[in-house]
DNA sequence: AATCTAATTGCAAGTAGATTGCACTTGTAA
DNA sequence: TTACAAGTGCAATCTACTTGCAATTAGATT
Protein backbone atom coordinates (compact mmCIF):
# COMPACT_ATOMS: atom_id res chain seq x y z
CA UNK A 1 0.00 0.00 0.00
CA UNK A 2 2.43 2.33 0.82
CA UNK A 3 4.41 1.03 -2.08
CA UNK A 4 1.38 2.13 -4.40
CA UNK A 5 1.12 5.69 -2.79
CA UNK A 6 4.75 5.83 -4.25
CA UNK A 7 4.22 4.75 -7.74
CA UNK A 8 1.00 7.32 -7.88
CA UNK A 9 3.23 9.87 -7.11
CA UNK A 10 6.48 8.97 -9.27
CA UNK A 11 3.74 8.37 -12.21
CA UNK A 12 2.38 12.67 -11.56
CA UNK A 13 6.39 13.38 -11.70
CA UNK A 14 5.94 14.16 -7.49
CA UNK A 15 9.08 14.01 -5.39
CA UNK A 16 8.15 11.62 -3.02
CA UNK A 17 8.30 13.21 0.14
CA UNK A 18 7.41 12.00 3.70
CA UNK A 19 4.29 14.69 3.63
CA UNK A 20 3.20 13.13 0.41
CA UNK A 21 3.21 9.60 1.50
CA UNK A 22 1.53 10.67 5.01
CA UNK A 23 -1.21 12.34 3.01
CA UNK A 24 -1.90 9.82 0.54
CA UNK A 25 -2.22 7.37 3.13
CA UNK A 26 -4.71 8.93 4.56
CA UNK A 27 -6.73 9.69 1.74
CA UNK A 28 -6.80 6.00 1.09
CA UNK A 29 -7.34 4.78 4.64
CA UNK A 30 -10.30 6.73 4.48
CA UNK A 31 -13.13 6.87 1.68
CA UNK A 32 -14.79 10.05 2.92
CA UNK A 33 -14.19 13.70 2.15
CA UNK A 34 -11.30 15.22 4.47
CA UNK A 35 -10.84 18.86 5.30
CA UNK A 36 -7.32 20.21 5.78
CA UNK A 37 -8.18 20.16 9.47
CA UNK A 38 -9.38 16.65 9.47
CA UNK A 39 -5.98 15.72 7.61
CA UNK A 40 -3.87 17.48 10.46
CA UNK A 41 -5.76 16.06 13.17
CA UNK A 42 -5.01 12.85 11.76
CA UNK A 43 -0.74 13.82 11.57
CA UNK A 44 -1.05 15.21 15.35
CA UNK A 45 1.51 12.70 15.98
CA UNK A 46 3.75 13.65 13.36
CA UNK A 47 6.06 16.58 12.76
CA UNK A 48 4.51 17.66 9.79
CA UNK A 49 3.89 21.10 10.18
CA UNK A 50 -0.04 22.24 8.97
CA UNK A 51 1.70 24.76 6.18
CA UNK A 52 3.15 21.83 4.98
CA UNK A 53 -0.26 19.72 4.65
CA UNK A 54 -2.11 22.89 3.42
CA UNK A 55 0.99 22.60 0.49
CA UNK A 56 0.68 19.27 0.01
CA UNK A 57 -2.97 18.96 -0.66
CA UNK A 58 -2.33 22.01 -3.02
CA UNK A 59 0.26 20.23 -5.00
CA UNK A 60 -1.61 16.49 -5.11
CA UNK A 61 -4.63 18.86 -6.03
CA UNK A 62 -2.30 20.32 -9.27
CA UNK A 63 -1.11 16.77 -9.83
CA UNK A 64 -5.16 15.26 -10.15
CA UNK A 65 -4.56 12.80 -7.58
CA UNK A 66 -6.92 14.65 -4.92
CA UNK A 67 -9.84 16.44 -5.80
CA UNK A 68 -12.13 19.48 -4.31
CA UNK A 69 -15.50 18.75 -2.98
CA UNK A 70 -17.95 21.47 -2.12
CA UNK A 71 -19.92 20.34 0.88
CA UNK A 72 -21.21 24.20 2.03
CA UNK A 73 -19.20 23.19 4.96
CA UNK A 74 -16.89 25.97 6.58
CA UNK A 75 -13.47 24.58 4.82
CA UNK A 76 -12.48 23.17 2.11
CA UNK A 77 -12.46 19.24 1.81
CA UNK A 78 -10.53 16.90 -0.74
CA UNK A 79 -10.94 13.06 -1.45
CA UNK A 80 -9.07 10.83 -4.26
CA UNK A 81 -9.65 11.53 -7.62
CA UNK A 82 -9.37 7.80 -8.64
CA UNK A 83 -13.01 7.17 -8.14
CA UNK A 84 -15.54 10.07 -9.29
CA UNK A 85 -18.54 10.23 -7.70
CA UNK A 86 -20.82 12.30 -5.49
CA UNK A 87 -22.01 13.22 -2.39
CA UNK A 88 -25.36 13.47 0.21
CA UNK A 89 -24.65 15.37 3.15
CA UNK A 90 -26.58 15.82 6.04
CA UNK A 91 -26.83 19.63 6.91
CA UNK A 92 -27.83 18.70 10.55
CA UNK A 93 -25.30 16.68 11.75
CA UNK A 94 -22.83 16.56 9.03
CA UNK A 95 -22.68 13.48 8.29
CA UNK A 96 -21.72 11.87 4.30
CA UNK A 97 -22.95 9.31 2.41
CA UNK A 98 -21.39 8.67 -1.28
CA UNK A 99 -23.88 8.34 -4.38
CA UNK A 100 -23.23 4.69 -6.08
CA UNK A 101 -22.70 6.18 -9.21
CA UNK A 102 -22.46 9.38 -11.59
CA UNK A 103 -25.32 9.59 -13.29
CA UNK A 104 -25.43 13.11 -14.70
CA UNK A 105 -23.18 12.41 -17.82
CA UNK A 106 -25.90 12.35 -20.33
CA UNK A 107 -27.17 15.93 -18.59
CA UNK A 108 -23.29 17.29 -18.99
CA UNK A 109 -23.28 16.56 -22.53
CA UNK A 110 -26.67 17.76 -23.69
CA UNK A 111 -26.00 21.15 -21.49
CA UNK A 112 -22.94 21.62 -24.01
CA UNK A 113 -24.21 21.15 -26.60
CA UNK A 114 -27.06 23.67 -25.87
CA UNK A 115 -24.56 26.23 -24.31
CA UNK A 116 -23.58 29.82 -26.20
CA UNK A 117 -20.64 30.33 -24.64
CA UNK A 118 -18.47 27.02 -23.53
CA UNK A 119 -16.52 24.15 -25.24
CA UNK A 120 -15.07 22.34 -23.02
CA UNK A 121 -15.81 20.47 -19.52
CA UNK A 122 -13.32 19.77 -17.55
CA UNK A 123 -15.44 18.52 -14.45
CA UNK A 124 -18.49 18.91 -12.44
CA UNK A 125 -19.94 18.78 -8.78
CA UNK A 126 -23.19 17.78 -7.77
CA UNK A 127 -24.39 16.98 -4.12
CA UNK A 128 -27.46 16.78 -2.52
CA UNK A 129 -28.23 18.63 0.69
CA UNK A 130 -30.57 17.44 3.41
CA UNK A 131 -31.35 15.44 6.48
CA UNK A 132 -29.92 12.05 7.29
CA UNK A 133 -32.77 9.60 8.89
CA UNK A 134 -31.32 10.25 12.38
CA UNK A 135 -31.98 14.25 12.06
CA UNK A 136 -35.18 13.82 10.12
CA UNK B 1 -40.14 47.05 -8.25
CA UNK B 2 -39.05 48.77 -4.88
CA UNK B 3 -42.86 47.06 -3.86
CA UNK B 4 -42.45 43.93 -5.15
CA UNK B 5 -38.90 43.63 -2.57
CA UNK B 6 -41.09 45.10 0.06
CA UNK B 7 -43.81 42.48 -0.61
CA UNK B 8 -41.17 39.55 -0.42
CA UNK B 9 -39.98 40.64 2.61
CA UNK B 10 -42.91 41.12 4.16
CA UNK B 11 -44.34 37.37 3.16
CA UNK B 12 -41.14 35.78 4.56
CA UNK B 13 -41.99 38.08 7.70
CA UNK B 14 -38.84 39.76 7.60
CA UNK B 15 -38.90 43.27 8.67
CA UNK B 16 -38.83 46.07 5.65
CA UNK B 17 -34.96 47.68 6.27
CA UNK B 18 -33.05 49.66 3.96
CA UNK B 19 -30.62 46.98 4.36
CA UNK B 20 -32.32 44.47 3.25
CA UNK B 21 -34.13 46.55 0.45
CA UNK B 22 -31.19 47.70 -1.22
CA UNK B 23 -29.78 43.79 -1.20
CA UNK B 24 -33.15 42.61 -2.59
CA UNK B 25 -32.93 45.32 -5.21
CA UNK B 26 -29.68 44.34 -6.14
CA UNK B 27 -29.87 40.86 -6.66
CA UNK B 28 -33.48 41.33 -8.45
CA UNK B 29 -31.20 44.08 -11.60
CA UNK B 30 -28.11 41.54 -11.78
CA UNK B 31 -29.24 38.40 -12.75
CA UNK B 32 -25.58 36.82 -11.78
CA UNK B 33 -24.58 35.05 -8.63
CA UNK B 34 -23.18 37.61 -6.37
CA UNK B 35 -20.47 37.32 -3.98
CA UNK B 36 -20.97 40.11 -0.28
CA UNK B 37 -18.14 41.68 -2.28
CA UNK B 38 -20.00 42.35 -5.11
CA UNK B 39 -22.78 43.28 -2.78
CA UNK B 40 -20.57 45.50 -1.12
CA UNK B 41 -19.43 47.14 -3.91
CA UNK B 42 -22.50 48.68 -5.34
CA UNK B 43 -23.81 49.57 -2.04
CA UNK B 44 -20.08 51.45 -2.23
CA UNK B 45 -22.14 54.87 -2.24
CA UNK B 46 -24.42 53.88 0.36
CA UNK B 47 -23.89 53.91 4.21
CA UNK B 48 -24.78 50.34 4.58
CA UNK B 49 -22.12 48.82 6.40
CA UNK B 50 -20.24 45.30 5.32
CA UNK B 51 -21.25 43.78 8.69
CA UNK B 52 -25.05 44.54 7.40
CA UNK B 53 -24.27 43.16 3.99
CA UNK B 54 -23.08 39.94 5.38
CA UNK B 55 -26.01 39.68 8.31
CA UNK B 56 -28.41 40.40 5.56
CA UNK B 57 -26.85 37.90 3.39
CA UNK B 58 -27.92 35.47 6.10
CA UNK B 59 -31.30 36.30 6.69
CA UNK B 60 -32.31 36.48 3.61
CA UNK B 61 -30.53 33.35 3.03
CA UNK B 62 -32.48 31.93 6.14
CA UNK B 63 -35.98 33.27 4.99
CA UNK B 64 -34.74 31.27 1.56
CA UNK B 65 -35.29 34.28 -0.49
CA UNK B 66 -31.27 33.70 -1.71
CA UNK B 67 -29.68 30.81 -2.19
CA UNK B 68 -25.88 29.91 -2.01
CA UNK B 69 -23.81 28.69 -4.94
CA UNK B 70 -20.96 27.00 -5.11
CA UNK B 71 -18.26 27.74 -7.59
CA UNK B 72 -15.31 27.41 -6.41
CA UNK B 73 -14.11 30.82 -6.48
CA UNK B 74 -12.41 32.57 -3.65
CA UNK B 75 -15.67 33.26 -1.98
CA UNK B 76 -19.47 32.20 -1.21
CA UNK B 77 -22.02 33.31 -3.85
CA UNK B 78 -25.66 33.85 -3.39
CA UNK B 79 -28.53 34.08 -6.13
CA UNK B 80 -31.81 34.76 -5.69
CA UNK B 81 -34.14 31.55 -5.20
CA UNK B 82 -37.15 32.25 -7.13
CA UNK B 83 -36.19 30.27 -10.54
CA UNK B 84 -34.03 27.25 -9.35
CA UNK B 85 -31.24 26.70 -11.90
CA UNK B 86 -27.50 25.66 -12.51
CA UNK B 87 -24.29 27.23 -14.00
CA UNK B 88 -21.36 26.64 -16.20
CA UNK B 89 -18.18 28.43 -14.81
CA UNK B 90 -14.94 29.25 -16.81
CA UNK B 91 -12.10 28.30 -14.79
CA UNK B 92 -9.89 30.60 -16.50
CA UNK B 93 -11.45 34.06 -17.08
CA UNK B 94 -14.56 33.32 -14.56
CA UNK B 95 -16.98 33.99 -16.69
CA UNK B 96 -20.69 32.38 -15.58
CA UNK B 97 -23.54 30.95 -17.58
CA UNK B 98 -26.59 29.73 -16.87
CA UNK B 99 -28.59 26.53 -17.25
CA UNK B 100 -31.53 26.90 -18.87
CA UNK B 101 -33.20 24.28 -16.79
CA UNK B 102 -32.53 21.41 -13.55
CA UNK B 103 -32.38 18.32 -15.22
CA UNK B 104 -30.98 16.27 -12.15
CA UNK B 105 -35.50 16.30 -10.47
CA UNK B 106 -35.39 12.19 -11.80
CA UNK B 107 -31.75 11.05 -10.49
CA UNK B 108 -32.14 12.99 -7.43
CA UNK B 109 -35.39 10.74 -6.19
CA UNK B 110 -33.48 8.07 -6.84
CA UNK B 111 -30.46 8.44 -5.76
CA UNK B 112 -32.92 9.23 -2.10
CA UNK B 113 -34.80 5.92 -3.04
CA UNK B 114 -31.59 3.57 -2.79
CA UNK B 115 -30.34 6.01 -0.12
CA UNK B 116 -30.05 3.98 3.41
CA UNK B 117 -29.22 6.77 5.54
CA UNK B 118 -30.73 9.59 4.34
CA UNK B 119 -34.48 10.20 3.90
CA UNK B 120 -34.56 14.10 2.75
CA UNK B 121 -33.03 15.87 0.35
CA UNK B 122 -33.62 20.17 0.63
CA UNK B 123 -31.36 21.11 -2.37
CA UNK B 124 -28.49 20.42 -4.51
CA UNK B 125 -25.81 21.71 -5.76
CA UNK B 126 -24.80 21.36 -9.88
CA UNK B 127 -22.34 23.04 -11.44
CA UNK B 128 -20.22 22.63 -14.78
CA UNK B 129 -16.70 23.67 -14.85
CA UNK B 130 -14.31 24.04 -17.52
CA UNK B 131 -13.23 26.71 -20.47
CA UNK B 132 -15.21 29.11 -22.64
CA UNK B 133 -15.01 28.99 -26.24
CA UNK B 134 -12.69 32.39 -25.56
CA UNK B 135 -10.36 30.81 -23.07
CA UNK B 136 -10.26 27.39 -24.84
C1' DA C 1 29.56 7.38 -2.98
C1' DA C 2 29.92 12.34 -3.10
C1' DT C 3 28.07 16.44 -5.13
C1' DC C 4 24.65 19.47 -6.92
C1' DT C 5 20.31 21.92 -7.34
C1' DA C 6 15.61 22.77 -7.53
C1' DA C 7 11.80 21.37 -4.83
C1' DT C 8 10.09 20.93 -0.27
C1' DT C 9 9.71 22.11 4.51
C1' DG C 10 9.17 24.60 9.20
C1' DC C 11 8.55 28.62 11.55
C1' DA C 12 6.71 33.26 12.03
C1' DA C 13 4.17 36.68 10.20
C1' DG C 14 0.51 38.24 7.26
C1' DT C 15 -4.07 38.29 4.66
C1' DA C 16 -8.86 38.11 3.64
C1' DG C 17 -13.39 36.79 4.41
C1' DA C 18 -16.45 36.48 7.75
C1' DT C 19 -18.19 36.81 12.75
C1' DT C 20 -19.07 38.77 17.40
C1' DG C 21 -19.97 42.12 21.37
C1' DC C 22 -22.16 46.02 22.48
C1' DA C 23 -24.44 50.40 22.54
C1' DC C 24 -27.51 52.83 19.61
C1' DT C 25 -31.40 53.01 16.24
C1' DT C 26 -35.57 51.61 13.92
C1' DG C 27 -39.64 48.96 12.14
C1' DT C 28 -43.88 47.49 13.46
C1' DA C 29 -47.51 45.62 16.48
C1' DA C 30 -50.33 46.97 20.09
C1' DT D 1 -47.62 56.93 20.65
C1' DT D 2 -45.31 53.94 22.91
C1' DA D 3 -42.80 49.56 23.72
C1' DC D 4 -39.55 46.48 22.46
C1' DA D 5 -37.64 42.93 19.58
C1' DA D 6 -35.09 43.20 15.63
C1' DG D 7 -31.64 45.46 13.00
C1' DT D 8 -27.41 48.36 12.56
C1' DG D 9 -22.57 50.52 12.82
C1' DC D 10 -18.16 50.34 14.62
C1' DA D 11 -14.21 48.05 16.58
C1' DA D 12 -12.35 44.03 17.81
C1' DT D 13 -11.84 39.26 16.91
C1' DC D 14 -11.74 34.80 14.62
C1' DT D 15 -10.41 31.32 11.35
C1' DA D 16 -8.96 29.28 7.26
C1' DC D 17 -5.47 29.86 4.55
C1' DT D 18 -1.11 32.12 2.35
C1' DT D 19 3.51 34.09 2.02
C1' DG D 20 8.62 35.11 2.89
C1' DC D 21 12.66 33.20 3.95
C1' DA D 22 16.33 30.33 5.58
C1' DA D 23 17.29 25.46 6.21
C1' DT D 24 16.66 20.78 4.54
C1' DT D 25 16.10 17.07 1.31
C1' DA D 26 14.88 14.11 -2.96
C1' DG D 27 16.71 12.57 -6.68
C1' DA D 28 19.54 13.47 -10.74
C1' DT D 29 24.46 13.81 -12.17
C1' DT D 30 28.77 13.05 -11.84
MN1 LIG E 1 -16.73 10.72 -1.53
MN1 LIG F 1 -27.56 31.81 -11.77
ZN1 LIG G 1 -20.22 13.20 -11.74
ZN1 LIG H 1 -31.40 21.65 -9.74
Amino acid sequence: MKNKVKEILKEAKLKVTPARVALLGIFSAKCQPMSADNVIAKLKRTKIDNVTVYRTLASLEKANIIQRVDLRKESVYFELSNHHHHHFVCTSCGVVEKLPKCNVGQIISKSLKQSKRFSIVRSHSFELFGLCKTCA
